[in-house]
Formats: structure tokens, sequence, C-alpha cells
DNA sequence: AGTTTCTGTAACATCCTTTGTTACAGGAGG
DNA sequence: CCTCCTGTAACAAAGGATGTTACAGAAACT
């Protein structure tokens, strides 16, 4: 399918609860976060409640609530952020079982499986070399 | 999206016109490839199109017609497929541009865009480390 | 040349995912 | 207890992937 934007949207809202924590507002409301990012605040809130079951981010009720980072943003990598938003795996089998008759249509899909595994593996390995704290650096760095 | 399964798809129909060369039979129809994957003809016709216009299998018309590899199956890696097959990037943008008063919605893309593009040639440099004979090799061993 | 066989592609249906939107119950500070 | 904001259900709209039918066109073989 068409790529998804997920992975941008957590990790645009995880770079603005950084910077705003440095700039000393603890707190962000989805709200506040749908206005950098430019969408509905239920968005932020599916994708940061994604990231709060992974124990990147923490919520605060009642007034004066808000989002905030649950550990340094240096601690938080990308490959953790990609864990906690993206469930589908990278490429997808065939639709329908294909033909076992086949010796190819037998042993495809386990030699696929790892192949596509392996490939996986070497996408997370480099979405694990940057953090927000990278992210949030390089992002500044352009205005 | 949902994961697509063209990758899947065109790798299976390559490991089969390898197979199928190594048998003694040079060509194969569409609905033979169709027949293994357990497809609609339509979708391998599709599949090997974008293959064809990339060099890696050739068409023969007429009556005995058919696809064959345009190469040896050890000269055709998965990045090659890879790259004639998917056109959409990795990961998508944001659908509407982020709020460029913020400086986190100013920079995040150019920021972003490196970083995914640093992710997508990890991925293709280890898609590149497997052939199609790699895969049928694999395919085989299992049966 | 004509016939046959299969490709190439348009057109359309269906299904599924993503995104956006409204609405509202519920939790937690104050 | 009140208020503010989260969490989530429910639904709509849009787009992509896959499957299907139909048919024009290319090329081998006679």
């Amino acid at each position: 399918m068409a790529a998804n934007s997920r992975l941008t949207v957590a990790v645009h809202a995880l770079a603005w609860l950084a910077l705003a924590q440095r700039q000393g507002r603890d707190q962000l409301t989805s709200d506040q976060v749908a206005a950098s990012v430019n969408t509905n605040p239920v968005i932020i809130r599916r994708s940061l409640g994604d990231l709060r079951r992974a124990g990147l981010v923490s919520v605060r009720h009642g007034p004066g609530a808000g989002w905030s980072l649950a550990r340094p943003a240096e601690e938080i990598s990308l490959v953790q952020v990609y864990d906690a938003v993206e469930r589908d795996p990278l490429f997808g089998m065939h639709r329908s079982e294909p033909n076992l008759e086949c010796p190819v249509g037998k042993g495809i899909r386990p030699a696929l499986g790892s192949i596509y595994d392996g490939a996986e593996q070497a996408l997370r390995r480099e979405l694990g070399r940057t953090s927000i704290a990278d992210v949030l650096r390089q992002t500044l760095q352009v205005s």
C-alpha cells in the first residue's frame, strides 16, 4: 500500500515534546501537538497511545494535563518508535496460499520468510543508530 | 498500508522461471506461472512486465511464447527486483504539510528525509546480498 | 497472408488500510 | 465536585492492492 505516515507522525510528536521540555514546558496536550503536525488531535492520541504502551511517553490527566517524554530524548531510538507504531511486516506473503504441488510453491514461503527477516533486521539496525535527540538536532539545523 | 505482496510475487515468478530453465523448459506462459503462485494471470503479466522493463526477464510472443530470465539467476539480486516492483518509499511523510510556524514543523521533513534514505539504503544493501539462485536453493531445501 | 496463441493493458469491482472526524464516557488534578 | 483532557468507539472518505473480464495487437508457424 501506499507508505503510511505513522513513523513520521510519532517522531514529529516526540521531537516536539523534546523541544518543549527543553524550553521548560513539561506537558503538551494532544491539541498542541496536533497543531504542529497539522492533523486531528485524535490521530495524535492514537499515536502517542502506542508510544505510551511502549513506555516511551507518559501522560497526565486532569487540568494542566498532557504528554511528556518518559525518558531522555537521547535514550529513545527510532527503532523503538518503529516497533511501537508499525504492526505489519515490511513485505507481505502471498494473499492466497501458493500451489503446494509445485516445488517452488511449496518451499518459497519459509525461504522468503528468513530473507525478509534479515532485511527487516538490517532496517531496524539502521534505525537504531538515530535517537530523537539526533532528529531534533538535525531538525533545528535546517531553520 | 498493509504490506503488499509484490516482491513476493515477483521473486516467486523468477524462481519458478529459473527452475523451469534448469529443467529444460525455456519459456513459461503467464498462465503457467499463475498456476504456481495461485493468482490471476493478469497479476503475473503486470509483475513480469515490471521486471521486463527493468531488463530482468524477456518475453516471446506468438504460439509457444512465454517468459524467460534475461540473465543467469546468479546475477539477479533481490534489490533489482525490489527496485523494479516497488514504487513508493518505505516511510511516508505527513499527509498535509506540517505547521511551518513551529520550528519542528519547519525542519522535520528534510531531517526525516535523510534518515529515511539511510534506512532504505541499509535495506537495499541487505537485499543485494541474495540472488534468485540463492532463493531457489533455499526454496528447494525445504521440500 | 492467415491462423493461432499469448501478451499488454484498459476498465471495473471488491476489499482493506489509512486518515480524518464527531461524540462521549472516564480519569485525575484542583 | 468540577473541569479539562484523555481514551476509544463509530463512522465516513479516500486511496491502494488485488482480482476479473474483455479485447486489441504482436509474432511465430503453417
